[in-house]
DNA sequence: GACCAGGCACATC
DNA sequence: GATGTGCATGGT
């Protein structure tokens, strides 16, 4: 996998993924980006940012509906201003109301703590655990499954702990690489691995389909 | 207009 | 355990 992971990064370089400028918005980023294109998460993050609302405490005593308001160009803005309470609430009472301490926590564990937020699942979970906790986790999504499958590299329908388990098996642990492997997998995902594949220029266009790929 | 985007919970079988 | 559905905005 390495030199899958070389040749994406030889083509497009470094993606500079999660400019968030503190935990906080890394994680705020996570839970709002489900399903949704990034533009608009910039947007309802400036929104936030705007109203002094990327704070523990702010968003803590912020009715919902304000909340909603302000994220709307995020989509899905009841559910999300629900999720985003509910993970306030679970750091309020687990630990305190303190990202510091939370973030002490032991990996696996913290993992089944964020599992059990409603809202947060595999991939934001690991999300949150890699980019705002720089923790060695690496992050599947629809597109790594999508690249994974399609080649015939894990089989059809692989769920999320496997498609990760093949991954991470043959590369170095390491975060840095973990952040940019992913970045680069969604950038290869929105340029070449639709439901429909643009396969010509693809920096893996000659390792392509070897049986067992994907019918397009 | 259709289709898509850095998912997830919940209902139903 | 697999499969279907609601959630919603903004870009192409």
């Amino acid at each position: 996998m390495m030199d899958v992971y070389e040749r994406m990064y030889r083509r497009w370089g470094p993606q500079h993924w999660w400019p968030g400028r503190t935990r906080l918005e890394v994680i705020v980023g996570a839970i709002l980006t489900q399903n949704t294109a990034w533009r608009n998460v910039e947007r309802a993050i400036a929104a936030l940012h705007e109203a002094g609302a990327l704070d523990l405490e702010v968003l803590r005593r912020m009715p919902s509906r304000r909340l909603a308001g302000l994220i709307r160009p995020a989509g899905y803005y009841n559910l999300k201003a629900r999720r985003l309470k509910s993970f306030v609430e679970m750091v309020w009472k687990r630990y305190d109301g303190s990202l510091r301490k939370m973030f002490a926590e032991d990996t696996a564990e913290l993992r089944r703590v964020l599992l059990g937020v409603n809202g947060i699942g595999e991939e934001t979970a690991d999300s949150i655990l890699l980019y705002a906790g720089r923790r060695p986790v690496f992050v599947v999504d629809a597109y790594t499954r999508r690249v994974m499958a399609r080649h015939g590299w894990v089989e059809q329908g692989a769920d999320y702990r496997r498609v990760a388990e093949r991954i991470v098996a043959e590369i170095p642990r390491d975060v840095q690489l973990y952040n940019e492997y992913h970045a680069l997998l969604v950038r290869l995902g929105k340029e070449h691995c639709r439901r429909r594949p643009v396969c010509e220029g693809c920096p893996l266009e000659d390792l392509l389909p070897r049986g067992g790929g994907e019918e397009t």
